[in-house]
DNA sequence: GTCTATATACGGATAGAC
DNA sequence: GTCTATCCGTATATAGAC
């Protein structure tokens, strides 16, 4: 059984969530809210969050001003800050709202994978795509994160390492049934993180060249498994990836 | 013959530049700076690459204000203003600074290594440990080259392309003598690259690991081989990194 | 709930003394 | 060549009108 699909299918299952984002944000931030209405709210830190990392993906965080906010938002200065209580708590707040948001996304399609050989080629197929749909997301949070104060900042990196656990859990898992022949299942982990990061913070390289993310995802599928299966599997799965540099099959 | 060897031997290489440096700098941006006597020059300019640094790299070089550059530098607000024009013009010298002399070292160490399976090798150690030898820079110039005025961005990006295509090169000559057995040169860079760059990057991660460069850089070796070797050499090369997962023979 | 107007601080850059 | 003192723009944040 193959769980990869292509990416087409794979984004319309995901764009719908922007609401629930919203919530979550909701629970983590009450305290700093003035606005009472949820669907203004709901409407307007979407907006906030929209241009927030518009803005910064250009130019950086810490050089967008307010009144580029205000201006990119049609909010007026005032106005936005009613939905946070200052620059470093829109940072955390965006910062937070990614990384749970992927880390649900990312769990819902991988947990119910149980072979470790789809598994894994689940959850790189899975980052690559989500990376590639929550393109600013991730941008933003692999170059802001480390503009966090050390309280939030330690959460970030908790945050990193557990999706490298991920990787990580699931090699062990195929090592021990002898699927999987790697020599350091950390290290394996990391470079896999890597490859994957590519994506998303060298976008313009890709672009440039015209490589789309069904192709980048399948090749990095193809060196992982050549990195990571053992001898014995690698000849079993060896038509999958052979010959099909761009197509992975549904 | 192995052209591979330890990073305390490469550290005693190339710690000496300094100076080059200097020299590399003032026949770029003489025209932005009023000093005259040569020793004075260098000796502050280096003071001034320093704390820059290592300032930029703890917040961030948009945060870092001229005031704590004199804080660290220990010079005066006026006086650093006889070394650049401005903090943009600080940006660019350190950008390009960085890249020249990077590239000055790493061509100097991959060049005259001619087997395809050797350069490769070398080309990913010297990348590996140059990155440890010039932390700061390496860092700095991955963080902050996004906020360069465009023109100077397109430097900073051909540079970018021009390091991967030193690993494509490499794949392609390897790949014509039959040593190679690589689906897509220019992805296979880009993966290689990848997987170079996360040692600076996510310093942190290492250091919390006790990963040291010289396990670092012979995993990505054997990693890259993996993926890059044809059947044949692959087994002739096992031994080397079969069952060492933290020394790299000398 | 959202706006305009403003308080207050901090930024980069420079003028002029030594 | 380097320092001190200062100019002036722009930043965040808030007060108070509507």
């Amino acid at each position: 059984m193959n769980h990869l699909i292509r990416f087409k299918a794979f984004q319309q299952q995901v764009t719908l969530s922007r609401r629930e984002i919203c919530r979550e944000v909701f629970t983590h931030h009450k305290k700093n809210i003035t606005i009472k209405r949820e669907k203004t709210l709901d409407k307007n830190l979407l907006r906030i969050f929209d241009a927030a990392l518009t803005i910064s993906n250009r130019k950086g965080f810490k050089a967008m001003s307010m009144r580029d906010l205000s201006r990119e938002t049609g909010l007026s200065m005032g106005g936005l800050y009613a939905y946070f209580s200052g620059k470093e708590d829109l940072l955390e707040m965006l910062l937070r709202t990614g990384r749970t948001t992927i880390q649900r996304i990312l769990s819902a399609h991988v947990d119910p994978v149980l072979h470790p050989v789809s598994k894994l080629r689940v959850a790189v197929q899975t980052h690559i795509f989500l990376s590639e749909v929550l393109q600013p997301w991730f941008y933003f949070s692999y170059m802001e994160a480390r503009h966090l104060a050390p309280a939030h900042k330690a959460e970030a990196k908790a945050g990193e390492l557990g999706t490298e656990k991920l990787f990580q859990d699931i090699l062990e898992q195929g090592r021990s049934k002898g699927l999987f022949e790697v020599l350091d299942s950390l290290l394996t982990a990391s470079v896999i993180k890597a490859m994957v990061q590519d994506w998303y913070v060298k976008r313009w390289k890709y672009a440039k060249r015209n490589v789309g993310v069904d192709q980048y995802a399948s090749f990095v599928i193809s060196c992982v498994e050549r990195l990571c299966l053992a001898q014995s599997e690698r000849q079993a799965h060896a038509e999958l990836y052979a010959g099909a540099s761009g197509t992975m099959v549904e």
